[in-house]
DNA sequence: GCAAGGAGAATGTGATCACGATTACCGGGC
DNA sequence: GCCCGGTAATCGTGATCACATTCTCCTTGC
């Protein structure tokens, strides 16, 4: 195989430079270009081996050329993106190994934040049933996104999902971790949900919601172990042809 | 407390511009300025809460902003820099609760990669044997240290002995994890010992050692686990106070 | 003695240019 | 038809300038 990365194409998120909003001013330009990018990352709206680079992210969100090194800088560091040896810049590709180490650091980690979610709910129930309500919501917006046949809807619910629970754990630096995970799956999740059709995916989401409407840690966990590794084992199967 | 953060000082570790060094040219002066920063915060030389600025921080390694600048970036999304409202850059402080989720990452991360070293080296066991030679060799300068008092020493020799360690694993991309949990923890780490005395620091490294040579995974991951504990509650302890 | 205020220094950010390396494209030769 | 080679476009990188904001520190007024 050539190795070489696809060309450059249109950014599928790149909106217009909304001039219409007004004259409220950017709060920081290159931190606007980087949510855009990490968002449209996390959801797998840009395909793995896909190139950008610094002028072309530019002139897509109409900036110049300084926020969108940043932005890609930032990126890089967080492994979402990556350097050839040439510094071309691609979102990055996945291997089985690199699955298979995710996957190990996917466990533990969300498998805590969901149960420290729990335990931060355990004393304010109100606070625990908005949480399921949040979470519910959302699950039916996954769901009709199956139905429809959505790839883009159905990866962007099912993050959705994921971080409206972790973010209830309170964690930030876990937070954090955990966001630098999915932004390394993200592009595989979407090319493995548009191979395999979004109706193939299967989750533990209702469990999770039900463990968690019980105060049950063990089942929870239960829960979210199992949704990762049926979703990475997707990836893994995948990963070889990517 | 007035929570300003401490004027700006020569960097320890900025070394000469080295032109004695022949005329190797630079692979890339960002990435030689990125991996001396990293090196500085991972090894504990810079304090918490201590200042840093792009031109400062590119004077003090003769490059220009530009470099300095990429390299900030990159560890502030590493969590490793911090940035203020105002947009000042200063080594991350510490919290108690960051302490706590920061241990609740590295138990399971930590010990799964020294699990995976003992695994990879299972079927090659020079692999092995080279693997404890070289933690013992930094073992006993860890020791040297504690006798001589020498804070960097020790802060930089364990370090050294985790990341020896870890390497063997073979997992790069559980390891730039760890390493960015690192990142955030290697300036407190520091100032615990400081505080405390090198001396009444005690680590695992010898059972480590141990059942790395008795090919013991369960003992392996007890004794990196309990290094983990023991390090991270003495930060927590000193964390409400830096 | 001390707080308020203002002048000046320092800071992060965005923009733009130059340069050397790399890549993509197109045409000619086999 | 296919491969090779040269040329033009594109790339990341480093440098430098301008600007608004923020911080520092000293003066002034009470």
């Amino acid at each position: 195989m050539k190795r070489g990365f696809a060309r450059h194409r249109p950014l599928p998120a790149a909106a217009p430079p909304q001039s219409a909003r007004g004259k409220r001013r950017a709060p920081v330009v290159h931190e606007e270009v980087y949510a855009r990018l990490k968002r449209a990352i996390i959801d797998g709206q840009l395909a793995p081996g896909r190139a950008l680079s610094v002028r072309t992210l530019a002139s897509q969100f109409s900036v110049s050329a300084m926020p969108a090194r940043e932005s890609i800088r930032r990126l890089v560091a967080l492994g979402a993106l990556e350097m050839t040896p040439t510094r071309r810049i691609m979102i990055a590709r996945m291997t089985p190994s690199k699955v298979e180490e995710l996957t190990d650091a996917r466990l533990p980690l969300e498998a805590r934040l969901a149960v420290r979610a729990l335990e931060r709910t355990a004393a304010n129930l109100r606070k625990r049933e908005a949480l399921i309500a949040r979470l519910s919501k959302i699950d039916m917006r996954l769901d009709r996104a199956i139905e429809r046949g959505d790839v883009g809807a159905y990866s962007k619910a099912n993050s959705d999902f994921h971080f409206a629970l972790y973010a209830a754990a309170e964690a930030p630096a876990l937070l954090g971790v955990v966001e630098g995970l999915w932004l390394q799956i993200g592009p595989f999740m979407r090319v493995v949900i548009e191979r395999l059709g979004a109706s193939t995916m299967v989750d533990q989401h209702k469990e999770a919601i039900d463990a968690l409407a019980a105060g049950d840690a063990k089942k929870l966990e239960n829960a979210i172990r199992l949704d990762i590794l049926e979703g990475m084992s997707k990836i893994g199967e995948a990963s070889g042809k990517v």
